[in-house]
RNA sequence: GGAGGGGUAGCGAAGAGGCUAAACGCGGUUGACUGUAAAUCAAUUCCUUCGGGUUCGGCAGUUCGAAUCUGCCCCCCUCCA
């Protein structure tokens, strides 16, 4: 990567609320913001295709360092001439630190300051994730944006675990930010757990280290709805106006919105890809468990009001069929429908900030697909 | 015709007198999933008005008690003629 060519414009903010427009511009095109990121951990949105994933409209999407430490191993990837030649992918990316494997991987790792190590879940190996390491791996993946290492921070913690994990976290930022060669745009992640205090302190000093963009962290990992809507709160007013700012790990429509609505500019999350391979999708008409035995002789669409490639051309009956018989392109299809159901509402709530109809939207929204509520 | 082996829930397959309405797998049904240890996991799967009722090829026995023991019958498989 070259010069640097990354930074948010900020187009609109919604006079009702802090709902707000915008292009990211990075090296690889332009993201309108806000956002909503398909996850694809490995270097692929799992059983999506490079123009799948461009088909339904995702702007960015991820990857994720730890596991692509494990294999094929930052090496190779930067061998294949970076992450998009790798995967054949020339859209914006950014990659995940490990700090969620942190909290995931929770039973399989040991905190220090210097760092953590992991115990490879696929062979038991020893593996050693510094921030200056973790840094030079994302470095060698080479996606548009990088995170910094962290530690999500478990659910609930108490007040002197957080504050220990969120210092740390913030030790780590700065040594991460010092180990930073490229132009890749560098973020921060604000931690705190439930603490005000805490996130409000995260926030400030991070900024303070000045990244290129923040997120907030330790949501969507088991928390009531509310907590979540707090810690969003907690730290947004000390977040610079004019850089990204990323919910990490959301999520469902009702936490989708309630961000946007809250000044997110980026979300991300494995809810729609990981439900479609499971037979679960997100429709205009409510939650559909494709499995269901009511659908065998349905030969109507999955969502008539789905402009989706799957619900241009296939029935229930036969999404069912593929699915029941373990065939992978049920999951594909589904999957398809999953993000492009989730991005198109995306879409609606950028065209409703710029007409200051945001909160509106949203309540149409809410109302009408209320039982998507707590995906 | 002779010699063996076997028939257990939708299917496959354990069980060899009470702890067995019957392990386990598949299939069926339902549900969960939030910076992906996840094409994974969980529940349920004889009938029931939830009191109970009826089951392990069939019938008849032995026993306080039988899928399990005995007799006869029916069916299937393998080998030999």
């Amino acid at each position: 990567m070259e010069k640097k060519e990354f930074y948010l414009e900020v187009l609109h903010v919604d006079k009702n609320c802090g709902a707000r427009y915008g292009i990211l511009h990075t090296p690889h095109g332009d993201v309108e913001v806000p956002c909503f990121m398909p996850v694809g951990t490995l270097a692929t949105v799992k059983t999506l295709s490079p123009e799948e994933i461009k088909s339904i409209g995702s702007g960015i999407i991820l990857a994720n360092t730890y596991h692509l430490h494990l294999r094929p191993g930052e090496d190779i990837v930067e061998k294949a001439g970076g992450v998009h030649k790798f995967m054949n992918y020339d859209g914006p990316m950014l990659t995940d630190s490990g700090g969620f494997q942190v909290f995931s991987l929770a039973e399989k790792r040991k905190i220090k300051e210097e760092g953590v190590t992991f115990k490879s879940h696929l062979n038991g190996d020893e593996i050693f994730f510094s921030p200056e390491i973790v840094i030079g791996i994302e470095e060698k993946i080479g996606a548009d944006i990088i995170m910094s290492f962290d530690e999500c921070i478990p659910y609930p913690a108490t007040y002197e675990y957080a504050k220990d994990s969120t210092l740390r976290t913030l030790r780590w930022a700065q040594r991460g930010k010092e180990a930073h060669k490229t132009s890749q745009a560098l973020f921060g992640i604000v931690q705190g757990g439930e603490f005000s205090d805490l996130r409000k302190m995260c926030a400030e000093e991070l900024v303070k280290m000045d990244f290129d963009g923040y997120s907030i962290g330790g949501t969507s990992i088991g928390e009531p709805k509310d907590v979540c809507f707090k810690m969003i709160d907690m730290a947004i007013p000390y977040l610079p106006f004019d850089k990204p700012r990323y919910l990490m790990g959301v999520g469902s429509l009702d936490y989708i919105l309630e961000g946007i609505g809250k000044g997110i500019d980026m979300m991300d999350c494995v809810l729609p890809t990981r439900i479609a391979r499971h037979g679960t999708v997100m429709t205009h008409n409510g939650r559909v468990n494709i499995k269901n035995a009511k659908f065998k002789e349905d030969f109507t669409t999955l969502d008539s009001e789905c402009d989706c490639y799957t619900c241009k051309n296939f029935t229930k009956a036969y999404l069912r069929h593929l699915y029941v018989a373990e065939e992978a392109l049920g999951q594909r299809l589904l999957s398809i429908h999953n993000l492009r159901f989730l991005i198109s509402i995306v879409e609606g709530a950028r065209e409703a900030i710029k007409e200051d109809r945001f909160l509106e939207y949203k309540d149409e929204i809410l109302k009408k697909y209320g039982d998507l509520r707590g995906f």
